[in-house]
DNA sequence: ATGGCAATGTTTCATTGA
């Protein structure tokens, strides 16, 4: 079983780049974020063609995200959004897929510690994370993917003193992602060795990604029985080169068998 | 072996992203 997640940047634009990458990886789950879609416009025909099951809430111009199932997964129990959280922007949504609960979740990015988006992304995160310890009891394999617009510890920071305390790196975000893990999650990233300066996001300016200036800002948590299925988890850095890349690389987990 | 912002709508700039 492989479970991927990939902020897309426009699903619009990236749609057969994400074909492409469909077809040379065959993933079995994919979570996508900033699909940028309205629901009416979301691709089904295509991704049925590519052999995927299309689960989606989405908006224009923001935000919007997706699980896609393999055909021939049983997928059950779909629902949009944060339990107890009014929200117009379309940022998460979860569904059963083969026996396991699988969340896309596309954290605000908080624009800056000082604006009202950073208020608003950690009083997002802070509900998540009741939603995590809420859904943990009726589901114990449970998996979170997406964008998290939050470098854990320096290690995901390409220059860890030109980001302290800036938004994706200040320590309240960072201490919302504890939350998520002291619910009950592990980082599958770091239940193996890694390369250092393994990133997941590049700026699209300043030549960020050929100079690796990057922060591992897209991950996948999992419970305790989903964690200990776990072989691998990596992250797609070729995913992020050639023309017209999202700023974002896939971020793969592989699960053996229950 | 990569490449000097990109996507969108309000469209010829403004807004947002991270």
């Amino acid at each position: 079983m492989k479970l991927v997640t990939w902020n897309v940047n426009s699903l619009n634009v990236r749609l057969q780049r994400l074909l492409d990458w469909l077809a040379a990886n065959t993933p079995d789950v994919v979570c996508l974020q900033e699909t940028k879609l309205e629901d009416a416009k979301f691709p089904v025909a295509a991704l049925d063609a590519a052999g995927y099951a299309s689960h989606y809430t989405g908006q224009k111009t923001y935000n919007g995200v997706a699980i896609l199932a393999r055909h021939g997964l049983a997928v059950s129990d779909v629902a949009a959004g944060v339990d107890g959280f009014v929200d117009e922007q379309k940022r998460l949504i979860a569904a059963t897929v083969a026996g396991m609960r699988v969340i896309s979740a596309y954290v605000p990015n908080g624009q800056s510690i000082d604006s009202d988006k950073y208020r608003y992304k950690l009083a997002w995160c802070d509900a998540v994370a009741k939603h995590l310890r809420e859904t943990l009891k009726h589901h114990p394999a449970l998996a979170i993917a997406g964008d998290f617009n939050v470098a854990p510890e320096d290690r995901d920071v390409h220059d860890p003193a030109l980001w302290t305390g800036q938004v994706l790196c200040s320590e309240p975000e960072r201490a919302a992602f504890r939350e998520f893990l002291d619910a009950g999650l592990v980082d599958s990233f770091r239940l193996f060795d890694q390369p250092p300066k393994t990133f997941s996001w590049w700026d699209y300016r300043m030549l960020a990604f050929p100079k690796n200036h990057g922060l591992r800002i897209d991950h996948v948590l999992l419970s305790p029985p989903l964690a200990a299925r776990c072989t691998a988890s990596r992250i797609d850095r070729n995913a992020r080169k050639g023309e017209k890349p999202s700023d974002h690389a896939p971020a793969i987990v592989e699960l053996g068998d229950a």
